[in-house]
DNA sequence: TAGAAAGTGTATAACGTACTACACGATTTG
DNA sequence: CAAATCGTGTAGTACGTTATACACTTTCTA
């Protein structure tokens, strides 16, 4: 360890020396606070420059603020999480703040503890994708620490919430399935064991598809195949369907992985997408326009979302205390996998090849 | 701001006193450090508990610690990257340190402010995935900090690394194809602008196509194609192959979302995939195996190779004082966009449809 | 059995920044 | 013209933790 080559860190001190000030005028136009003059606060930026100084966020912390937000993402494979995650960055990007990145894995309890390290780690505000926890819970976190939620419905009055209106985009893709002259409409859902919470967004797709169908009426016809949303899910319910005596002309996925899972479900067992079936899924990741048959999908524009939810947390560390709710309007991308049913689809007979579906490598 | 329902964080002293002890030895027992009994640590330990206290990290990386490391990404989007997070987090996990992503966006200058920004915030250490930068420039930045970098080739004695064999990598695929029947065998690079540094993984990965091809007395078919590894820089390729009156018979891109692109192209001409052109990428990312035609490709354990790193990285907080370099051998996933060539495939007519390619929605 | 070593606990000085309180001269007010 | 106000700068302490230095026992060694 050569020591003797690594020349100390300035610090505030240092600056407020080289420029013949004291500290706590250094400390002021560090932050820009009131009462320096424009030639004092010259001089000190002068020598801030001159010695290379940067503040010590650990030092900070200790009585201000760090500067630094993050926002808390079960799961970094979800393409989806990353673009909310980018339109967060440039926000901050933008009011020169740091975004930080906490991978808290799945549960509610990993989840919690992140939560509780983030503060420990002098983050000034945080952002969470889809928690889990009640609205209790979750106003207890922003009583300690400013809060805006991501993708989960509802208002409080302790935290921020910036949501895409799932109900009225799986309004959108029903009805565009409608049009199309489906009847048959059977919905991919997602459920998660022990939790029941309205304001999930799976909750509110879910309403979403029950609504237009009864005001399709097509109440009878409402077909919802309680499963995941992860491409194993998306398979399952594929194989699921193709056992049926009496199968649907469409099939819509509430999430964009499910609907892939479906298709190579449907691929692998020859079943023509979209003659034979339509699919349709919720999201618009990327992949979905990329691959060979693109997915008619929902659009939540998640860079607008990340962006509305980093000017949110940043406004409310700035002081404001009144909670602010936002909704986003999705829109539908009409891509290839959706079209009219065949005509005497109704009833076409069980595939033999349903039952040899394999997904190994 | 209902300020008198908050009851202050416990402190380190409020422990020290609930215990009956000097705050030091409470230090002690929070740091497991060397010279407390077992009742005195059975003690405090109750006392944390029934306090319910928490060590704040900005106090404590003033003089020690924040048992916080960071992995700088230029991109989350990239799935790859994805993996290789979760591997560093899961290490992290096991030792009880947190681990957060910081997303530098990409360029050089993003990249270094990032990791100043991080050092400035009391990281304890940080992993760098394929950073831009001279080995001299890493190296500076590794005085200063403990540094892993992943995917970037090269030992260095300042700084630990881990990286796949991308020279066995490329090696593998071309055999592959070979051991097929191609002869014609076209190579996917990607070139940064201003950037020549023959430690990253494309400079490698191009090193070993080449080398491979004149091992298998193919030096005259080599071909390569500038371009870029992204959707469009993959569908770009793909339209310059199809436009050539001497078509290959495979196409080998170093990375799989340029192979997607290649992919893209061909099936939008119609072309068949594997009967008249095989198609490899690199980097087995989770879509590789979902879509319908499910890509041949090169895994390289991403989860193993981020493990490798965290490990490296705390081993080195540690205090491990000499440099370690980790390859990981990859290995060939064969899959269905390979197989032999046609007969008389090296001379089928160029197809007409190649100039109507159109990547719109 | 004296002296060294090992084991266990404490007092206290940093660490770098923010911010309250105050001092002082210059300006405005009544 | 005295008093109040404003603008600008400083002193000094608090923030929560680590770690060095040391004191006091107890146990080992020669």
């Amino acid at each position: 360890m050569n020591k003797g080559s690594v020349n100390k860190r300035p610090t505030i001190v240092d600056v407020a020396t080289h420029a013949g000030v004291s500290t706590a005028a250094a400390s002021k136009v560090l932050r820009n606070a009131y009462g320096v003059s424009s030639e004092m606060k010259a001089k000190v930026q002068a020598s801030m420059q001159a010695l290379g100084y940067r503040p010590l966020a650990s030092a900070r912390g200790m009585r201000g603020r760090t500067h630094t937000v993050a926002v808390v993402v079960a799961d970094l494979h979800n393409e989806f999480s990353s673009l909310l995650v980018e339109g967060i960055r440039r926000e901050c990007e933008r009011q020169k703040y740091r975004l930080l990145v906490a991978p808290a894995g799945s549960g509610k309890n990993a989840q919690d503890r992140m939560v509780e390290d983030l503060i420990d780690r002098g983050m000034d505000g945080i952002v969470l994708i889809s928690p889990l926890g009640t609205d209790s819970e979750l106003e207890t976190m922003a009583r300690n620490i400013p809060v805006v939620v991501l993708g989960r419905h509802g208002a409080s009055p302790d935290f921020d919430s910036v949501a895409a209106d799932d109900f009225a985009g799986a309004n959108l893709v029903v009805d565009h399935l409608v049009s199309l002259g489906h009847r048959q409409i059977t919905y991919v859902n997602h459920t998660t064991e022990g939790t029941n919470d309205a304001r999930l967004p799976e909750e509110v797709r879910v309403r979403g598809y029950v609504d237009a169908m009864i005001r399709h009426g097509l109440g009878d016809a409402i077909d919802i195949i309680q499963s995941q949303w992860s491409q194993e899910g998306g398979e399952q319910s594929g194989r699921l369907i193709l056992s049926r005596a009496k199968r649907p002309t469409a099939v819509f996925a509430g999430c964009d992985v499910a609907a892939f899972g479906v298709l190579t479900t449907m691929w692998n067992a020859g079943i023509r997408v979209p003659e034979e079936l339509s699919v349709a899924g919720f999201d618009n990741i990327f992949t979905t326009s990329l691959a060979p048959i693109s997915i008619t999908t929902i659009d939540q524009s998640g860079l607008d979302m990340g962006a509305a939810a980093g000017r949110l947390l940043l406004e409310r560390i700035g002081g404001r205390t009144e909670a602010v709710s936002s909704v986003v309007r999705p829109t539908l991308v009409a891509r290839k996998t959706t079209a009219a049913p065949m005509q005497s689809s109704n009833e076409f007979p069980p595939a033999h090849g349903a039952t040899t579906v394999s997904t190994e490598m």
